[in-house]
DNA sequence: CAGTGAGCGAGCTTCCGCTTGACTT
């Protein structure tokens, strides 16, 4: 019997479908061997030689492994065709000890033809893609655990740093300090509502809104009231009449099939979920064999899907919505791997077996891949453009709208809302001829005031860590978790704010550390390991060139810098203890709560409770507060603990 | 799943990326 290895147990069921009984076919579940977790496991000394070693929970996985390659006539390794899917084969082979040499094989999607395909061409383990990830471990190892312990100097026990957590804290420090010092620049824009000139009374000649573009062919900013007013009173004794009406017709292009930061940003935006609650009813159905793998950073499709799903649009949406050739998608990230095919239905049946999340999850990917093989649609979008002319001035106004002409794969993924190029709302359009006369119904002069840039949500995050290339599909989620287990940022309304503690944490790495912390750093990163892989660059170079200036700049920081004091947040009442100080809220290893200003002199301290709204505890009727635990895991309580013991998991229900 | 900050100084914390479990009241 021959022995395949791959990394998910569920391509292991369906591989085993596929070749029948004379294939053993099993699954290292990841990374089968690690650096150890209690020390750095990097011998810096010599040639920076890592120590790997099999952890309690793989032990298990190995032994299998272990025992069912003695038993194999041929091995082959069919671990994923990037560089971390490199490596554990690596890591396989070398822990099997077996006295077959193993082959390692490759494919991109889970089909017969590919499968076939690979099986008949076996190689062997590429060893300079094992080095790029050998330095890529170790990389990050240096970083994370020689920063943490220097945070827990400097600042406070049990924080962390690291290559990917410490950027994404950056970006929402940054932009929070940039909020900050925002200033609000006003300005006046004035619309007006028109209606086309009929002669006497016309009550239902067509009306529409119009607003004021430009003055004298020059497009006009208005700045403050005065202006405004100076213009209104111009506008009030002009003649209006259309000058002119653009009509252009644009074709929208559908979306690529999902990704995993995709998937994930959609339905951050369509459904309101988190990654990790999208990433686990993704888990159930790709269990369920009912889509391909949900961790990828590929938008290609397997051949024999994309002619599957052309048949189906053929036959049910008729042939004006099938394009006459199958659509391709160019992956965009430069740090793709490209291991997995595009998150697709595994087939294109309707499943009406499917409830609740997982169906909102499922029919978001199968609208989305079936949209993906659809004809574009067909905007008509339009101009038109008012002129008012007085005895000085001549102002233009317009009216943009747009008129769906054909869905086209908006049939099945539509627009959360129609937007139109300037992001204004489409207004529904007039039924005017050029030269038409107008008559001026209203003015409406309304004061705006420019926005500050938004806040990261888990959607635009993750689409600025995939644009700056740094984490992969398997680690946006979990980074997302970390940095709000350390309680350097916290969600509120979805919108990420960081804590007091991140703002320090992040202050003191940008002092010291702001090449580690550059967004250019995981790129430059990656060159060197794509040089690495290509045979042009050696492991111990690439790690020796990062980690002298490293260190040396890290043992300066040790000796010469201050510990940091974290900032809290005045609440404006006097301490109930000592009645000098105030009540501040500080961030602790369990996030916000709250103490005197005067500790250590005074040790008064409260917890800070997020009262959850519209529950009451089903054992002493008292309100129930948000909590964390140790591990920094959200929990529901009962304000009167430890009077009352009631807890909870999960967001209780809403009573009443 | 019930604590927090400083410093005292036991014994401990920490990275990224690959996978899936199992404990829910």
């Amino acid at each position: 019997m021959d022995l395949i290895i791959v990394e998910s147990p569920t391509k292991a069921n369906t591989l085993g479908r596929f070749l029948g009984g004379d294939f053993m076919v099993l699954a290292t579940m990841g990374h089968i061997r690690d650096l150890p977790e209690k020390k750095l496991g990097v011998d810096v000394e010599a040639d920076f030689e890592p120590e790997y070693v099999v952890s309690a929970k793989k032990k298990e996985t190995v032994d299998r492994i272990k025992k069912s390659s003695k038993e194999a006539g041929k091995i082959y390794l069919a671990t994923d065709p990037d560089r971390e899917g490199e490596a554990i084969a690596y890591h396989v082979a070398s822990v099997m000890g077996s006295k077959l040499k193993p082959s390692r094989i490759t494919f991109h999607e889970i089909t017969k033809h590919a499968i076939d395909e690979a099986m008949a061409h076996p190689g062997e383990i590429n060893m300079n893609l094992v080095e790029a990830q050998t330095a890529r471990r170790i990389l990050d190892r240096l970083v994370g655990y020689k920063l943490s312990p220097l945070l827990w100097k400097k600042i406070r026990r049990g924080l962390s740093a690291g290559r990917v957590q410490s950027v994404t804290v950056r970006l929402i420090v940054e932009r929070e300090k940039e909020i900050e010092k925002f200033v609000p620049i006003e300005y006046w824009e004035v619309e007006t509502l028109l209606q086309k000139f009929l002669g006497g009374e016309m009550p239902d000649a067509p009306k529409f809104l119009a607003k004021l573009a430009k003055k004298n062919g020059q497009k006009l900013e208005i700045r403050n009231q005065t202006e405004a007013d100076g213009i209104v009173a111009d506008l009030q004794k002009a003649g209006y009449e259309i000058f002119n009406i653009e009509k252009k017709e644009v074709k929208r292009n559908p979306y690529p099939p999902f990704t995993t930061s995709m998937m994930q940003q959609a339905a951050s935006n369509r459904l309101g979920w988190s990654s990790k609650k999208t990433m686990q009813v993704a888990q159930g159905l790709y269990e369920e064999g009912l889509i391909t793998y949900h961790r990828t950073d590929s938008t290609n499709l397997a051949e024999e899907a994309v002619m599957g799903c052309r048949d189906y649009i053929g036959s049910n949406f008729g042939s004006e919505y099938l394009p006459e050739g199958p659509r391709f998608y160019k992956t965009k990230s430069r740090s793709a791997q490209e291991a997995h095919e595009a998150i697709r239905p595994t087939e294109l049946e309707k499943k009406d077996f499917l409830a609740g999340d997982a169906k909102k999850l499922y029919d978001l990917i199968w609208n989305r891949f079936v949209a993906c093989q659809m004809n574009p649609a067909i905007v008509e979008s339009t101009v038109v453009t008012t002129q008012a002319v007085n005895e000085n001035n001549i102002y233009l106004l317009e009216t943009r709208g747009a008129i769906e002409k054909f869905n086209g794969w908006r049939v099945l993924y539509g627009q959360v809302e129609e937007i139109d190029e300037e992001g204004d709302k489409i207004e529904r359009l007039p039924e005017v001829n050029i030269g038409d006369e107008l008559k001026l119904l209203e003015l409406k002069p309304m004061q705006k005031f420019t926005l500050p840039p938004p806040r990261f949500n888990e959607a635009s995050l993750i689409k600025t860590l995939e644009e700056l290339g740094i984490g992969r599909p398997s680690t946006y989620a979990p980074t997302i978790s970390t940095i709000q287990e350390r309680n350097y940022v916290e969600k509120q309304n979805k919108a990420f704010f960081p804590t007091p503690l991140g703002v320090a944490v992040n202050d003191f790495l940008m002092e010291y550390f702001a090449d580690v912390l550059d967004f250019q750093f995981t790129a430059k990163m990656e060159d060197n390991l794509d040089a690495i892989a290509g045979g042009t660059l050696k492991r111990v170079p690439v790690l020796a060139e990062f980690y002298y200036p490293f260190i040396k700049k890290l043992e300066g920081v040790d000796r010469v810098a201050q510990r940091v004091a974290v900032q809290t947040e005045a609440t404006g009442e006097s301490c109930p203890k000592c009645q000098q100080g105030s009540v501040v809220i500080r961030v602790g290893r369990f996030g916000k709560f709250l103490s005197c200003s005067r500790f250590p002199e005074c040790d008064w301290r409260a917890p800070f409770v997020q009262k959850v709204e519209g529950f009451k505890c089903p054992k002493c009727g008292g309100d129930v507060v948000y909590k964390k635990t140790k591990k920094g895991k959200g929990f529901y309580g009962c304000v009167n603990y430890p009077k009352c013991d009631f807890a909870s998991w999960r967001k209780p229900a809403k009573q009443g």
